[in-house]
DNA sequence: AAGCAGCATAGACTTTAGTCTAGGGTGCAA
DNA sequence: TTGCACCCTAGACTAAAGTCTATGCTGCTT
């Protein structure tokens, strides 16, 4: 059995040089392309023999790390391999927060990455140096399923619930449903607040 | 004619030091001192001869610029020097945001803090480098009333409007009038949002 | 002094947010 | 297959947020 890997990074030479690195590893593997984040939740949501996700950090409908904890709401049985050009030693433990098994920097060797594509599909996590409080809130974010991650996201932007229910193609009230669910997660007891944790774990929102 | 000078700082040591540079430049000027930020406000408020502010940055009451910017709201026509350990560069361009006239680092020579003194004694304001976008906004933060700016970060540690009204002694439909002018004035449309765009000028605060 | 502008205050009202309850779907274990 | 846990959904209700209107106050200009 081969299974699907989803590459999603908006530039398409790396694109290139990551399905090169793939194929080396795994020449049977199926392998998607997403050049943004919304077409790369659709692919995910649409492969059912997905089996690894390389994920680029800064791509076209979210930045930060709203991306790796959408897709790691969506898909919490895939790895996710998150490769960026930022800071390797910061970047990576954050990565891991959201749910990533990895990271990679995007001037990494090319043996480099396929070590680290092998050790994702084995099951491999990079070990994450702890961080006490961070993380057990983080750990809450994680644990956050794919619409109340969707819902957070939107609060993050100041949209009012009416607006993210027409976003999301539901009604006002599963959203303030939602929203509930949410803030007994992340343990507060309104929207400002939910911002301000969210924010403060680094499930930035992009502004361009 | 004296007038009163305060100085603002929880390190006894180093108010002791401002005290004695502000006697070398106005030795017949009345000095007031605070360790914390609130008895900071009202000693300002009380001072009707105010004619200049050492502030730290870093005091018990308010962390980030929140300092800055309610004694500023508090008292426009007095100029505010901010001393702090903190990068200078980034430092003064904040400080100036919010209202100050000037930045000192604490690791300044007593010459140039003098000088600092001097200057602001003068009338005489810090060139603060353009920012456009940033600027431009901040600079209706810095055209929030005191009152306002007190609500706004009531709002920014994820408040109820009904806790902010006890906390400053009004009503709640105080307080909402004081959101709608708030938010007028940045531009925003609900809390949420008003605490996005303040937090992105910087208007932290502190959580110890 | 009279007018004016801005600030703080708040009541009455409308809109939005959040709670409570509940039904339907899915996957999983006994 | 029967239960169970969890997710998504949403209506009805309560609470909070935000708007509109208006009053008293201060300071400043004419």
């Amino acid at each position: 059995m081969s299974g699907t890997i989803l590459i999603a990074d908006d530039h398409p030479l790396f694109r290139q040089a990551m399905a090169m690195a793939v194929q080396m590893v795994r020449p049977d593997a199926r392998i998607v392309e997403s050049a943004n984040l919304p077409t790369a939740l659709n692919e995910a949501v649409a492969a059912d023999d997905l089996i690894l996700i390389l994920l680029d950090l800064k791509m076209p409908g979210a930045e930060g790390y709203s991306g790796v904890a959408l897709l790691h709401a969506e898909k919490p049985a895939v790895p996710i391999l998150v490769v960026s050009s930022a800071d390797a030693a910061q970047g990576a433990r954050d990565a891991l927060r959201f749910g990533a098994v990895g990271f990679i920097g995007k001037d990494a060797e090319l043996t480099h990455i396929e070590d680290a594509i092998r050790d994702a599909l084995a099951g491999k996590k990079m070990e994450a140096p702890k961080d006490e409080a961070l993380d057990s809130v983080a750990a809450y974010i994680a644990a956050l399923t794919p619409t109340q991650l969707k819902v957070l996201l939107g609060v993050m932007e100041g949209r009012l619930n009416k607006q993210i229910a027409y976003d999301l193609g539901i009604s006002e009230a599963t959203v303030k449903a939602h929203m509930t669910a949410i803030m007994k997660k992340l343990d507060v007891q309104n929207r400002t607040q939910a911002v301000l944790v969210a924010r403060a774990l680094g499930l930035a929102i992009a502004h361009d």
